[in-house]
RNA sequence: GGCCCCAUCGUCUAGUGGCCUAGGACAUAGGAUUUUCAGUCCUGUAACACGGGUUCAAAUCCCGUUGGGGUCACCA
């Protein structure tokens, strides 16, 4: 058996989608367990869009997963260029092939002719079939045409009476009625390939052994079997695996009108959410510009590459009755296409963000340090260069938080521990509920200030000692004086154990923050 | 509309004729732990689309119905 050989062809569209990006996955898994090669093809034949600026997402998005490619842009290959804009002769030449053994024809037809022929048929009712009228033309009637410069397109000349089919590696036999299928164009007039065609030339050159790709294409399979069959290529295996959905079913989609149906759904809704709070304050944009749709927001919004190859290899495929988290390595060495569900796998957002919990708690606290300490950077929070000394506050403060960040851009939410006292900020309602209302709040408050002031130990455990003692002398519920305690040191009802978010702001920031939060108790009993 | 594909809890899935009074995960509900939040630990709710066959036996095989989806370009 020969090596196996997979490819992704991808069109420069300026980002990675992340359905797309399931495929790639697939593909490079096949090829991996198998101990074969994965190439990546740039399918670049739509001359409108531009391809360095379109590129580079995506090759950022495989580098960001660290799906690497053995033949392709930047490492190029034996089977050179690896754009299909830079292909042409190859094209060319197998199109002369075609039409050289007559199983191809041009077809002068001129565009508007066609069009009309598909609305008559739309008005009668009809299967639209081309009509085939070039194929009248004499010889000598051809040339004619071409010595005057008519344009023309070429089409393969199908044969309507075969039947074409596959055993497809997920769906089992299919089989198509050629007899229902238009003479697909493969060259346009201007000399440029059609996509079907290209695919297909290109993949009998590179030596793609498994054709892997989404059911979507599935429709586009027997124009490219003839295409096979009709330039003597031998054929690849396919396995058309089922495409991403979204919360309603269909194939998640780019389109900006799918996009803002996504924002409006519960889940999603969330991740847009996260990438409103987060992206602003790094300086990368907002929801308009990098969407849960794109692979690049996962990575901006700090996931772990491991949750997202976890949740991709999981939609569609199982291991077993039991295994969710899975590593790459072990998706690589359990991965087979037998295994391959038929029906189209919902992306939900939820079980993403849990195998991203997942795969934290995996980390090393320097490791998360590292990894949080860039969003940190970004919003301005701390300084480019980070001190040993903040390095190790940092880590204190992940510590406390524990499984509270989720997303390493979590931490930008427990800003209270990196802005200057003057300006932090109170949780208005928090406010009035933990502060304004109880209306001992402010004098224990006080009072307990005076305690803090004289503890000389400003770690968690002694701090919980003292609290605990003085409460018991108060004759109060501890729950009367720690919620003030912590609305009046963070601004927030929520957060770390109160004992570590003490010691962690340290005596001289609780002390003046507590006499901020009196001060505006005393004036107007509101924090704005 | 034509062609093609698909159909197990809300979602991802296990299931290849008897191990299925259908298993796991996410989500969800309740409880426990707790100074808050997160977490953790229990417990629970929840599915074989429907109708016919085949068979001693069907979620599993066949046929049909219904439903959903994909695709119908000189896009990829």
């Amino acid at each position: 058996m020969s090596v196996v050989r997979t490819r992704f062809a991808p069109s420069p569209t300026g980002y990675m989608h992340i359905g797309g990006m399931r495929t790639a996955l697939f593909n490079w898994l096949w090829a991996r367990h198998n101990g074969g090669q994965f190439i990546l093809r740039i399918d670049d034949t739509d001359q409108e869009r531009n391809n360095d600026e379109a590129l580079g997402p995506i090759l950022a998005a495989f580098r960001w997963l660290g799906l690497d490619w053995d033949e392709g842009p930047e490492v190029g290959g034996e089977f050179a260029p690896y754009f299909q804009s830079q292909r042409t002769e190859f094209y060319r030449a197998a199109c002369e092939t075609l039409l050289k053994s007559g199983k191809a024809y041009r077809d002068f037809d001129p565009p508007e002719a066609i069009k009309a022929d598909r609305e008559q048929a739309d008005k009668d009712k009809q299967q639209y079939m081309n009509v085939r009228r070039s194929l009248d033309l004499s010889e000598a009637e051809v040339e004619q045409l071409i010595a005057e410069n008519q344009p023309y397109v070429i089409r393969l000349l199908v044969d309507r009476t075969a039947k074409v089919s596959i055993t497809d590696q997920v769906r089992g036999d299919v089989e198509w009625d050629c007899s229902l299928i238009n003479d697909p164009v493969i060259m346009r007039a201007d000399g440029s390939p059609l996509y079907n065609f290209a695919t297909v030339v290109d993949d009998a050159h590179l030596k793609i052994t498994h054709v892997i790709r989404a059911e979507e294409h599935l429709s586009n399979t027997p124009t490219q079997l003839m295409l096979f069959d009709a330039l003597e290529y031998e054929r690849p295996v396919f396995a058309h695996i089922p495409f991403v959905a979204g919360p309603d079913g269909k194939k998640i989609s780019k389109r900006e009108k799918y996009v803002e149906k996504l924002r409006k759904d519960a889940k999603f809704g969330k991740l847009f959410q996260i990438a409103d709070d987060v992206l602003p304050q790094i300086g990368m944009g907002s929801s308009e510009t990098i969407n849960p749709v794109m692979v690049a927001y996962y990575e901006a919004v700090g996931f772990m590459p491991e949750a997202i190859l976890n949740g991709l290899s999981r939609l569609g495929w199982s291991f077993d009755d039991k295994t969710e988290q899975m590593s790459l390595e072990f998706v690589t060495k359990e991965f087979t296409l037998d295994r391959v569900v038929k029906a189209s796998a919902a992306l939900d957002p939820d079980k993403l963000l849990s195998f991203q919990e997942y795969w934290i708690s995996t980390l090393s606290l320097e490791e998360k340090i590292d990894r949080c300490v860039p969003y940190l950077v970004k919003s301005g929070m701390i300084s480019e260069e980070v001190t040993d000394q903040e390095r190790s506050y940092i880590g204190k403060l992940l510590t406390a938080l524990s499984e509270r960040i989720k997303l390493f851009s979590d931490v930008l939410s427990y800003d209270e521990f990196f802005v200057p006292d003057e300006d932090l900020e109170y949780d208005e309602k928090a406010f009035q509920k933990r502060l304004v209302k109880p209306e001992n709040a402010a004098p224990l408050l006080a009072q307990f200030r005076d305690v803090l002031a004289t503890t000389e130990a400003f770690d968690a455990a002694s701090l919980e000692d003292v609290l605990k003692s003085w409460v018991e002398e108060a004759g109060i519920n501890i729950g009367d004086i720690i919620h003030a305690l912590r609305m009046s040191v963070t601004g927030k009802p929520a957060g770390p154990g109160m004992f570590e978010t003490l010691e962690l702001l340290g005596k001289e920031r609780c002390l003046v923050r507590i006499g901020r939060t009196l001060e505006i108790l005393n004036n107007n009993s509101s924090p704005a």
